[in-house]
DNA sequence: TCGCTCTTTGCAAGCGTGTGCAAATGCTGC
DNA sequence: GCAGCATTTGCACACGCTTGCAAAGAGCGA
């Protein structure tokens, strides 16, 4: 490739008559130039189109200014909010996003952040899935800070940041049988992941303490699909519940048509639909699902915030964030 | 910041008692390394922990490879899947996505492109707006490869990868007709972007040649309550139209969603719908729109393979892909 | 064993930047 | 004009890597 290459900082210099390294300290922050130079070095920067290049720049001061977002499903409402919400913070602070697609395999997360090691991330954001240990401690040894978000991992080390889903799951409980409601529903996906796994103990538990019992009901992953699924079964038993709380908002979505268009049910007088995430179609009257709300930006701002602070931090940081109820009409009455 | 540094190459030469160049050509494929120094190499690095900087790599061969994606509205169920899909075939082929978000104001996708240019990337693919020529010659230039998805550009240098939208649009006022449709409608958004007005265009120009006139709605930005505010104009006319066709499967559900909550119309027995994009939510059975599919994956393995393949390049490339019609129930017969 | 060729190895230069250090410059007050 | 000081500037080295080049080593037929 013999292209031209990227003016650099000797090229500026010359232009503008003076040394190199007046030229780097006219792009750094806190630099000693006088204006007079530093006026002359951006004339003939801008003339020349000169651009610092961060790979060397990172590579001298040993912080590149990158910061991994390690995702799966980003396709999905909820992920690509919060991706939203971070890329937006993370540029504010200047800092620059690196996305890494896990969609494939399950060591994925593990090969993500060895790229992120390559690239020299000043840190990880992991929204999906969870790293193996080994290799998050290599992380925090090379000095990259980790954050985990609804991962609820009790790793030391990392930024972990939660949702009281527990709290919320009793929250809903009651909601349920202050609307009338008996025969309670929980749809999950066998995800597995924690924090959908502790809505489920919450909502379960919570029930128990106002002397009622719970259909559990999991199927393949969280998605509009399995919703429809998780309808089917519950649908079809002898008894109907009355109220359903699902793990996710497109559970919900997937429930609530099954339970509309394939049984002829209303939404909420028959049965009471609850959701999680309060992604933006829980709002669209087809749904105008009662769900709590990820507070996306909250979360953003938390790990970014963490990850500029230099300040003492704390041994075993860990946030837990509260989960707005957001009510709409799938629950009778409110 | 004292913390321990990444471990360097040097160290891992020192480990396996060779030099630093053998460690070097041991992470280069295709250099000349005996099998018995590569695996002792291979040990040491596994042991300390090694990953080559890629950061200093890049520096070296003048090629980061890192990719560049430039997109508004990220949190948008088209442009996640987009996302979703370019990030997944850029990492197939060994690039990584840097994710910069133009949300702000509008000068941002050059700032994005300056980024990119810091950043040294190899390319940079742009979803969302449209960069200053200024900066797109520079990044050129400096031999930075350049996308433009959708954007419907003709600006020569860039590969431009663009649907058949006025076929499209052609294709949907025909099977409107034949739906029995008369009173034509097109629901836009005031976003002005150049796919969205083809589509307008195509529309009216295909109703024209059969006859019919249509009405054109636009209102703010391209989402679900702009469809819904348009659904307001369109459906307190004093002739209502029978079919509309949505810029966009989002302004369709909001669309939809307002004629049978809010005016207690059906669709398809009183009104036809179509969209663009098939979102995933146009499956849902709420919707069962009919839309055009937009090729998400073919999209992306456009603008990767052209990306990787240094094969002689044609002076002007363009890419036009077909957009299949996914029949649903939003519109009668079929 | 000796040339010959082919592979492997180490040296050193270079990529574009930041920054400590010492020299140079500018400014102030006498 | 000059000492005293603060500010600015240039030099040179470092960061971690790749790669051309020449030297060293391996393999082989005679």
């Amino acid at each position: 490739m013999s292209q031209k290459l990227f003016v650099s900082a000797q090229e500026v210099a010359e232009k503008a008559g003076v040394s190199r390294s007046a030229v780097s300290r006219t792009f750094t922050s806190g630099a000693s130039v006088s204006p007079k130079t530093r006026q002359k070095v951006l004339d003939a920067a801008e003339a020349l189109g000169y651009h610092v290049n961060h790979l060397a720049r990172g590579l001298m001061r040993n912080e590149s200014g990158i910061v991994c977002l390690i995702v799966s499903e980003i396709g999905t409402p909820y992920r690509s909010a919060l991706l939203r919400a971070l890329t937006q913070q993370l540029q504010n602070s200047g800092k620059i996003a690196m996305l890494i697609n896990t969609d494939r395999s399950d060591g994925s997360v593990d090969l993500a952040l060895r790229q992120a090691i390559r690239y020299r991330a000043d840190a990880s954001i992991i929204l999906s899935g969870l790293p193996d240990k080994s290799i998050t401690d290599l992380c925090l040894k090379n000095g990259q800070r980790l954050v985990l978000i609804n991962r609820d991992d009790d790793r030391e080390g990392p930024l972990r940041i939660n949702l009281d889903d527990e709290d919320a799951a009793a929250r809903i409980a009651t909601a349920f049988v202050r609307a009338g409601c008996r025969k309670l529903a929980f749809a999950n996906s066998q995800a597995g992941t924690p924090s959908l796994m502790a809505r489920e103990r919450g909502f379960v538990a919570a029930a128990g303490a106002l002397g009622l019992d719970v259909i559990v009901e999991r199927f393949g992953h969280t998605g509009y699909e399995s919703g429809r699924a998780v309808a089917q079964q519950l649908l079809t038993r002898k008894e109907r519940p009355d109220a359903v709380f699902c793990a996710t908002d497109l559970l919900a979505c997937g429930f609530m048509d099954a339970a509309r268009h394939q049984f002829s049910m209303s939404v909420p007088d028959h049965i009471c639909v609850a959701g999680f995430d309060d992604i933006e179609q829980a709002s669209w009257s087809s749904y105008q699902l009662t769900t709590f709300a990820q507070p996306v930006d909250m979360i953003a701002h938390e790990a970014v915030s963490w990850l500029a602070g230099d300040a003492a931090r704390p041994e075993n940081p860990s946030v837990r964030l509260h989960a707005d109820l957001v009510w709409r009409t799938s629950i009778r009455g409110g």
